[in-house]
DNA sequence: CTTACACCCTGCTCGC
DNA sequence: TGCGAGCAGGGTGTAA
């Protein structure tokens, strides 16, 4: 996408999660993409028009990509590559990008969880979608000293406090529940306890910052994880899922060599937790 | 300020 | 085979 134009885009329904912003075709139509780039879940693509055409993918949302033959001609394919088919509507294809390089660019999304806005570059940071969100969990910025000063005080479960996206923005259920695995913590201790009645980081804390660092970077390298409901089985997915050490695990046996434990599940505000009771202890 | 929970929407799996 | 219940990669709005 980076250096081609739009020159046509079809919005096929008026909303996803939220209404797509006024004039959206227009503003993306006959525009260049001139990076691409990416704050927490939140895909961005800058324009030559100066906005930036922010993507959320919600909880099924995807891009399909038919690169016109190009980039996959000969090689591995494209990450969710597929033929696109002129008229050709599948079923939750929501928006169609179509490229001057020759790429048709395709946003399915069953629940309609995603979304898609347009904002100035200027204004990014104080767009409803930006303003509070924490820190990014693969910059310098996490640590166990700032994960000790972002979890000082808090009696929410642990849990809950790293899927908040206002302290660390990015980490999902997935990769919450695999690292507090790592890390031997208990999803239901309290967030505070990570840290010292000062701010101090605990060994616990150090431990979850690596862990963190750790299940991410794992799981980028391996194309991410890819659940239950893909539309195709041509070898681009992702194959961090077959890495799972505890997320929908219920009822194994725990994968720590020696460890006699079974991974239990708990509802906690609503989302699965998936942990180890041997090796993650209150 | 925190925390808890319903809700947005569709599709799949499970138990009966 | 059919059918309802429950659950699913996320985020937000409201209430307590």
């Amino acid at each position: 996408m980076v250096g081609a134009r739009f020159v046509k885009v079809e919005q096929r329904r008026p909303d996803l999660r939220i209404p797509f912003p006024e004039r959206f075709v227009e503003r993306l139509t006959g525009r260049t993409v001139t990076a691409l780039g990416r704050r927490a879940k939140y895909l961005l693509a800058d324009l030559s028009s100066g906005e930036v055409l922010i993507m959320h993918l919600g909880m099924t949302g995807r891009f399909l990509v038919d690169d016109g033959g190009k980039a996959s001609g000969g090689g591995p394919p494209l990450i969710g590559a597929y033929r696109h088919t002129a008229g050709g509507v599948r079923a939750h294809d929501h928006v169609v990008f179509h490229l001057s390089n020759g790429a048709v660019v395709t946003y399915n999304d069953a629940r309609r969880f995603g979304f898609m806005d347009l904002v100035p570059r200027t204004e990014l940071d104080r767009s409803r979608h930006f303003t509070g969100l924490g820190i990014e969990p693969l910059s310098d910025a996490l640590s166990g000293e700032t994960v000790a000063q972002l979890l000082l005080g808090r009696r929410a479960p642990l849990k809950a406090a790293l899927l908040d996206q206002r302290l660390i923005a990015g980490l999902g259920n997935i990769y919450v529940c695999e690292a507090l695995y790592r890390a031997g913590l208990h999803p239901s201790a309290p967030a505070g306890s990570l840290a010292t009645p000062t701010g101090r980081p605990t060994a616990k804390a150090h431990r979850l910052a690596e862990a963190i660092r750790e299940v991410l970077n794992e799981a980028v390298a391996a194309g991410g994880s890819t659940l239950r409901d893909y539309a195709r089985t041509d070898g681009s997915l992702g194959y961090f899922q077959h890495r799972f050490r505890v997320y929908d695990r219920e009822g194994k046996p725990c994968m720590r060599a020696g460890c006699k434990g079974e991974i239990r599940r708990l509802v906690q505000g609503g989302r699965s937790t998936f942990f180890c009771p041997v090796c993650q202890r209150p």
